[in-house]
DNA sequence: TCGATTTCATACTCGAGTGGTAGGAATTTT
DNA sequence: AAAATTCCTACCACTCGAGTATGAAATCGA
């Protein structure tokens, strides 16, 4: 239940690729507007090209874009991309997990917890963030003062 | 955005205190039900009875039992007790990062992540697990084919 | 073709986290 | 006193997270 540095990286680096008026965007420019450590963002950049998210070239006016519509890619793309699978048990998938006894229902929690996490992680893209319109049911979900509260 | 064996084994533990029909429960035996190595099972139960959710008594005749009943148990509350946290970023809590330019509505999407997170570990408890009777929504949840399925 | 620029590949470090194991001390019952 | 059980401390092997360093390969302008 951890959003990892490099999951966030990699999703503010997206927003901010879609978000410049240039391309190719720089390395250096995406480090320094998102304040990242920029060879840390290669790693990051170079995932995200071999999952297919974004292109590149070398040389000078080199630098990345996106492969496709920043509507058409969605948060949880970016973390198949460089986190692998959205929700894991003990390193398997949810529906793999085999329970005995009184806690088989157990599965199915976890299995809704997916469903819930990929409502949101889905349904939320690139653009939708570059543009601060955030999809209607997330915009509700965080409109409770309570989601702000720490329990 | 992974569940750890610890927190696996944890829930499970308590569903089977709540399932046993003898009182206390020795750790031998909630190791052999549900196949925990025994050394391991008694690490995550010292977790467990420092937050208060089971005490415990040495000697013959000891074991472990819940500290309050098992409906007022959650799957959050385990989570909390044995890793921490529900949802972090970087380390940080979702509602204390901060993004500059165009990421800002980024925190959003992470508050509403938890939110959706909560939805479901607040509302399953030990006892509905062991008594297979999920809420209703969870059951709604886990009831569309795409839910099994591996995007 | 030269040189500057930038991505790309590989390897490395360092600390923290995960999933255990081992040995023995403290407590409780018989 | 003896047996059973929890409890405490320490340890271990491995992986992962986050980041750094070095240099090779591609691309462009001149």
């Amino acid at each position: 239940m951890h959003i990892s540095a490099k999951v966030d990286y990699a999703v503010r680096t997206l927003v901010e690729i879609a978000a410049a008026e240039t391309s190719p965007v720089k390395a250096e420019h995406l480090a320094g507007a998102q304040g990242i450590p920029h060879k840390f963002l290669e790693a990051v950049l170079g995932d995200l090209r071999r999952a297919g998210l974004v292109h590149s070239r070398r040389g000078p006016d080199g630098g990345y874009w996106l492969a496709k519509p920043a509507d058409e890619i969605a948060v949880a793309d970016v973390i198949r991309a460089v986190e692998g699978p959205l929700a894991s048990v003990r390193g398997e998938r949810p529906e793999e997990v085999e329970y005995d006894g009184a806690a088989a229902p157990l599965r199915d929690v976890w299995i809704a917890v997916r469903v819930n996490l990929r409502a949101v992680l889905e349904s939320v893209t690139i653009a939708a963030i570059a543009s601060a319109e955030l999809p209607g049911f997330v915009a509700e979900l965080t409109a409770d003062p309570q989601a702000w509260h720490r329990r």
